[in-house]
DNA sequence: ATAACATTTTTATAATTCTAGATATATGGA
DNA sequence: TCCATATATCTAGAATTATAAAAATGTTAT
């Protein structure tokens, strides 16, 4: 992963709106939730939370699909897991078993994320 | 974990010196590295890069100590694990199994992180 | 006490981001 | 075709943030 993308996905869940938007997709995964019903479930504007969808597609964190006259938006997890791999890289200098006891430095059990589906 | 201050450590980490910051500090676990050092290492004016230090530290993503007249800054691992586990917390509605092949859903092998140390 | 060193605070300007009203586009049904 | 529904784009004012020069604070040694 590429810093500039780095932040881009951070600077997307750093704001509120789109925090809580992104643990809700979360937590309807695999199935994913239409843009309305999002808009709905968080109580904001729906032109409003379109300007947020849009910034989190375009961060990767969730991807979108039109069915009929809805378009269903989803988390995407393996993204995230690339983020969070990338920021705890060459944790402690490659001598992971050296750090607190904390399992952020082995976010996928030792090996490096490279999960791209 | 609450969700100002995940935005907190969110948006200290969406901006490029201090994503910087905060993977050289991973990096240099579990010894840390002089302020003075930090701003060094990435070319950065000590004063920005001060301003950018206290607004890691305010996000609990960092911690300092003084030691002698340097102030020795380290990355706090089990502050960014819980910040990761609040953000895929009730994954896929509780059912992780349902997810995608991503460990992103179980990022502690299945228990809730709370890590304090 | 004075000087040298390490870091933080104050301050101001430039740049970016949030928000939502108004409007536009796309889909499906009568 | 016409209408209702679902979502996106345009726009602009308000609020927040990044940056670094200047000055202040704290630490160690002589």
């Amino acid at each position: 992963m590429e810093s500039e993308q780095a932040i881009r996905a951070l600077a997307a869940l750093a704001q509120s709106t789109r925090l809580s938007v992104f643990r809700l997709l979360v937590k309807h995964e695999p199935n994913g939730l239409a843009a309305g019903e999002i808009a709905r479930a968080i109580a904001v504007p729906q032109n409003t939370m379109s300007a947020h969808l849009a910034i989190l597609a375009r961060a990767g964190l969730v991807v979108s699909e039109r069915k009929s006259r809805s378009i269903i938006y989803r988390a995407d997890l393996a993204a995230f897991q690339n983020l969070t791999s990338f920021m705890v890289e060459d944790c402690c200098g490659g001598h992971a078993e050296q750090c607190a006891p904390s399992a952020a430095c082995k976010p996928v059990r030792g090996r490096r994320a490279k999960i791209t589906a």
